[in-house]
DNA sequence: TAGATTGTTAATCGATTAACAATC
DNA sequence: TAGATTGTTAATCGATTAACAATC
């Protein structure tokens, strides 16, 4: 049902908070804390902060603020954070590396970290049947269909090379992929009830460009 | 004079519209494009991408539509794209080595690429000194002040540990650094003068997660 | 010329911020 | 109680889309 109404916009910034209420649990312990603060941290003005939070239920209490334990794991189940998340990387390059090896470490060393990988895929057969950190396994692309089924993958983090990003992803959507981070620079066509996101740097730095002096 | 009156999204489209046009240019070679068709390509209505480059001049002719090369060449004036740009990556561990390698494959190859890899910065004395790709000096991060202006550093990529980020981003900014691309998972805070990104993995990931079914 | 497409104005849509009664 | 802050409605702001005269 809620999936209905909130924007893509809003659940960023529900991602934000949450990363926020973490840090403060972990690092200061205080049991209170309003949208005012809550805002200020994420960089939000305080209406928003309240007003996001209202689209999922009433987690706050007049004059006081919000309980951060409680604030935290209402975030949790909304987010989906209070589950382990099954991530496989497709495209065992250097970034594709780089992004496994950052994740297993988060996963490791960080108790709350709900993003576990748990396969990589890539045609070279030099990496094929290999693993990474010794214990993520490299399969064929072409076992992307068994194997997504069957490792319960969640999230499918794209890092081939452009040119073969859209075959990849056809080939996963075909086998029911429901969620896909994007890092090839090139733009992906998939079904609308599949959730496509994208990570771009060279766009990013295009981006940063513009605003540099001539 | 330009950088007062476009939207953020606006050069976000603008860079994506730039990306396009290079592509056509290298594989098809055709002479004109409308508004509708680059729209299809970047996933816009054509009104959009009217509008979008009407903030910056008249590029086009009514009835026929946009000279593929003439606007890719506009566009790469008013984005910076026909200049060299000096990027420097502070924090060499995984992912910065990935970014790095993939930023030179990517200036060695592709004949229009601007980004030049012209430095990096890490503390750890073992990799101090020591180069990555037998081209890019490391320095510690202490240089910063000094390098930022002799190297002519444009863009300042940030891959150090969350809990360094502000520290290696002050020094940066009192040394005169322009633009920020940051990838450690922390808010930033930088003088108003100072553009500022993020490129936020496990936000994206988060994001993601709610999607999913519970 | 007739058909197509631009540049631009007007209409729509959605998101952000301000304001305030309710209430802890 | 008095002060503070929520949840929510109303006002504002900005971005997107539709429409169309101008014109190639």
């Amino acid at each position: 049902m809620r999936k209905l109404k909130a924007p893509d916009v809003v659940i960023r910034r529900l991602a934000l908070y949450l990363r926020i209420l973490q840090q403060i649990d972990d690092e200061e312990g205080g049991r209170f804390i309003s949208s005012k603060e809550l805002g200020d941290r994420a960089g939000v003005n305080s209406a928003q902060v309240r007003k996001d939070l209202a689209l999922f239920g009433e987690f706050g209490k007049q004059g006081v603020g919000y309980e951060i334990g409680y604030l935290r794991e209402e975030l949790r189940a909304i987010l989906n954070a209070n589950r382990t998340i099954n991530v496989a990387i497709v495209g065992v390059g250097e970034l594709g590396i780089a992004l496994a090896r950052y994740n297993l470490r988060r996963f490791t060393r960080e108790k709350h970290y709900p993003f576990r990988l748990v396969a990589a895929f890539d045609n070279d057969p030099a990496k094929v049947g290999r693993k990474i950190e010794k214990t993520v396994e490299i399969f064929p692309i072409s076992q992307l269909p068994e194997r997504l089924p069957e490792l319960r993958i969640d999230i499918l983090i794209i890092t081939v090379p452009a040119d073969a990003a859209q075959a990849v992803v056809d080939l996963a959507v075909k086998a029911g992929v429901r969620a896909i981070l994007n890092f090839a620079p090139t733009k992906l066509f998939v079904p609308p009830k599949v959730r496509l996101h994208y990570s771009d740097v060279s766009l990013e730095l295009q981006q940063l460009a513009y605003y540099l002096e001539s």
